[in-house]
DNA sequence: CTGTTAGCGCTTTCAG
DNA sequence: CTGAAAGCGCTAACAG
């Protein structure tokens, strides 16, 4: 009918006709049903977005990037908490839910390369973040490995030795490639800083529980760090509840440092020095490249998309003092 | 076909034919389209769930809840970002998007009863939180006049008689109800203890800066308060990092007490005396409502269901020592 | 400029 | 147990 034209604010209407159209959609409390309208269009206006938790900040604030840069493209997004599950993200790709909206932004926390190289979903697919970068999709990351180098460097430059490091996937002989660890290295191996394997601490997750747990454990070292660079704010603010609790001065006599710049560490006492991965960016171009040139672009393959980063000095940090032993 | 019969698992199919499908089905690589079935079936499966901000610790927790006791009911959870808009919000519940999901989960932050005399959306609506309850929709809350009357009284039996507020809504001639505020003068008068109105800080927002502010302002006073409470843990962190810049001892010359027990609140340092809401019950009962009782309850009218808070108390308060004006 | 005709991909009837 | 027919509410392509 006309009404689908003068639903759509399509031009060629009658000005006439077009008025008591809306008289007639106003006066029958009429609303579109979307379904209906994406089933004969084709596609759906909406983008799932996959990130493992929401409560963890890092995760929050880039999904806040990303409703906004959904927004700027009158886009919507259906977010889907993958909670760390490898089960639930390869289902997302190869998946089920695929024909319901019109691409997916995935945060890989668990899926490896070779998983991708399977049945690709019938829609875009667009990584973000992770440390691992896909060289098989379009992906949009940070450089792990400056980045971590840079913050490890920062720490030398002060004056520290003894720095340890507190993240997840640190096992000796992991065969996930770890850019963060891989920075650090680098960093030390430039200063002519001995590795010690005891001050490389592993732990299961993100959360402020695992840097409070590292930090007791490298308290109890015969020689404790004097500075410790953890692998996201979350960690680094357990790590500084546990030197609390011990009452070790931050950073009169320990040194710590974060990954992420989420708000919450800009207020904790003291403020943490961090590297800052511009999330808004990272939303942008991973929006971009979802809804961007489109199939034509699929002869030159994936792409991948490197964003700034920037090192952030707060006080957590500075030049070692008395030993952290108690 | 007998095919839309095996897809959706429906008894009544030879196991041979079933066999043959479930082949064809894998070989051919076929997706089902969920905004087909949504049209023929009428419902979506799917619900919006409305929050003001991600990044706020307590909308993130929220919204993890939801997913999850939507998950419980195999259900996909939209999210959309309000940004406090009250045009957002309208728009919401008058509904444009109405007919995408099948009802609408909605944190009204700026709302007022009246606005939900109007026209009703064309899907199931509930409430949840807010500082006002509304009685003509289906709303899930706390109890925030007896949540705050009980952290205040907390205060007042460490011995505290200057207790200072701080908060959205706190402006003396409001017109929106504001519980929280009505539990603290409460509290007082229990207690015998003159209100002041230069103890009360009115905020814009629940984020960490306005609690640093306020706190900075209440350091001003020519006789400060002993204990502050804040009307939410972010403000609460935001008071704390004031008095850490400031150097007063929390709790020794200030106690801070918060509101909604986020992790960071029990990360903090110190560690964040609050009133904990059961964000998970919240969830549910939300989820309930919406896709309970059905049409058949509209009868009996709008719900209002009541969940459970609890005090916990940690580290950030104690007993009044030295003034705390520096 | 307006109205008609198909058909999006599924789920329902209801016959075979 | 299997298949044919109709229609969910919209948009697209075309004809009046």
């Amino acid at each position: 009918m006309t009404v689908s034209n003068v639903v759509n604010g399509r031009p060629g209407v009658a000005e006439s006709t077009r008025l008591l159209v809306d008289a007639s959609i106003r006066h029958l409390g009429y609303k579109p049903n979307l379904s209906a309208r994406r089933l004969a269009k084709g596609r759906t206006g909406m983008l799932t977005l996959s990130i493992p938790e929401v409560e963890i900040p890092y995760f929050a604030e880039i999904s806040s990037a990303m409703l906004r840069a959904a927004l700027e493209r009158s886009m919507d997004i259906l977010i889907n908490q993958s909670d760390w599950d490898r089960d639930r993200e390869l289902d997302l790709i190869h998946g089920s839910m695929s024909l319901l909206t019109d691409g997916i932004l995935l945060y890989p926390s668990t899926l490896t390369q070779s998983d991708l190289n399977g049945a690709r979903p019938g829609v875009p697919l667009v990584l973000f973040g992770g440390s691992e970068v896909f060289t098989n999709v379009d992906h949009v990351v940070i450089d792990n490995v400056a980045a971590a180098q840079e913050a490890t460097e920062h720490l030398v430059s002060l004056g520290h030795r003894r720095i340890a490091l507190i993240g997840p996937h640190l096992e000796p002989n992991s065969r996930k490639p770890n850019g963060r660890l891989a920075g650090y290295a680098r960093a030390l191996e430039v200063a002519r800083i001995k590795r010690s394997q005891e001050l490389l601490v592993n732990v299961p997750t993100y959360h402020r529980v695992d840097g409070y747990r590292a930090m007791q454990q490298l308290f109890e070292l015969p020689q404790p760090p004097t500075a410790v660079f953890c692998l996201s704010d979350l960690l680094a603010v357990g790590a500084l509840h546990a030197a609390y609790d011990r009452g070790v001065a931050v950073p009169g006599e320990l040194s710590i440092m974060g990954f992420d710049d989420v708000e919450e560490s800009r207020y904790s006492n003291p403020a943490l020095t961090t590297i800052k991965p511009d999330k808004l960016a990272i939303a942008r171009h991973a929006l971009d490249l979802i809804s961007g040139p489109g199939e034509g672009s699929e002869q030159n393959g994936p792409r991948t998309v490197i964003t700034n980063h920037e090192l952030v000095i707060r006080a957590s940090t500075a030049a070692p003092g008395r030993t952290a032993a108690h």
